[in-house]
DNA sequence: CCGTGTGAACTACTTCACAGCC
DNA sequence: GGCTGTGAAGTAGTTCACACGG
């Protein structure tokens, strides 16, 4: 294949963007067809500056003057972060948090598809939550398989996550979102975000005793 | 001379003290007594340099050509997050989120207790959720009152978060961790903090993309 | 005129490299 | 000798301010 240039949007701007498109949706949501800098930045949490700066990576889509289109750049920014195809994600580890998050509207919106639930505990397996069954961990190469996922979220505990991050990437499953309260090793090519809840609590704490 | 006596932790430090925090336990339950910098940083997943720049912050702890007491350290760490008192935590919203949330270990170890769980759903009030029972929401007064609750988790839509924020400022909360996925506006003094799961897979599934 | 798009200035954070001390 | 602690250098991200074009 040809090399194109590395132009990967900056980490920060990636996460405005999925906001902006929230945003997008609510204005369009209350009937809005253009919008500005301004409204949208408003909408979104953030300064306009920023917003306009981060919308440069991805070309010119506004009007001098005017603003911008509110479905246009909506679907702009949608294909930019390849929400325009299908997601298929598999969720390991069916304790509270497993289960909880395969319900979570958040993760059944938007592309995003929540084909299969897998534990190790032999007395979760069959369990029902919500339209799928517990699957044995220990077939996750089949389930991978059989139903092309390509996300994968950890919702075990932090000893057991390690291991689960090496079969994934053997199985090719490039991007990964932990809930384990522990920092991962990944091979080059795999994507992983953690989401740290009792690093958040403590966050707060520190700010509480702060402020 | 600075104009302000008292120098707040940078963000970034502050998130990588909790995993040094955790790193430490980690080492102590190996019975390490003493540990350095290059050791620490690996069980934390950092460089050693930005770690021994963070304790740089809380002055000095280690030794020279030897390195760190690690239950010192902890102890030190601790203390500067606030974690040597007690948090109250109340929940927010009694959904699948919710009542995975206040099961979560992450959630009631080290100085985290959840104290009450609350919805405005008539057909969940007073339903067990652990050793708690959900109450009406229309109770938050009295339930923070009564628990003396300095910490709130939102596990609720989006439409509802803004309101219970002022609420809860209004009740003196000054810590929230939000999950709802929409930006919210605090007053000051007030610390919030969010995670968000959607905006999470968003960026997973530009990176797969990328890559 | 007005709001976008963007270099330039600024701020925050990370890494380097080595002086300082045990 | 070896590892900490820290200025200095480097990098990433944000805000400013204004030229540009509808």
């Amino acid at each position: 294949m040809s090399e194109l240039e590395a132009r990967v949007l900056p980490e920060a701007t990636l996460a405005r963007l999925t906001q902006y498109l929230r945003a997008l949706n609510a204005l369009e949501a209350q009937g809005l067809e253009r919008t500005s800098s301004g409204v949208l930045a408003k909408e979104a949490g953030v300064n306009p500056s920023i917003l306009r700066k981060d919308l440069s990576w991805l070309g010119s889509y506004g009007t001098r003057g005017v603003g911008y289109v509110v479905r246009e750049l909506a679907e702009h920014i949608s294909r930019t972060l390849g929400l325009n195809q299908d997601w298929k994600v598999a969720i390991l580890g069916a304790g509270n948090l497993g289960r909880a998050l395969s319900g979570y509207a958040g993760f059944t919106s938007r592309g995003f598809n929540v084909k299969a639930i897998l534990d190790v505990d032999p007395a979760l397996i069959g369990e029902p939550v919500g339209a799928l069954r517990v699957e044995p961990i220990s077939e996750l190469a089949t389930v991978v398989a059989r139903e092309e996922i390509n996300i994968a979220v950890l919702a075990v505990p932090g000893d057991a996550a390690q291991d689960l991050v090496d079969s994934l990437a053997d199985l090719s499953v490039r991007s990964v979102l932990s809930f384990a309260p522990k920092p991962l090793k990944v091979p080059t090519g795999m994507n992983l975000r953690r989401v740290d809840l009792s690093t958040e609590l403590q966050i707060l704490a520190y700010l509480a005793v702060q402020g």
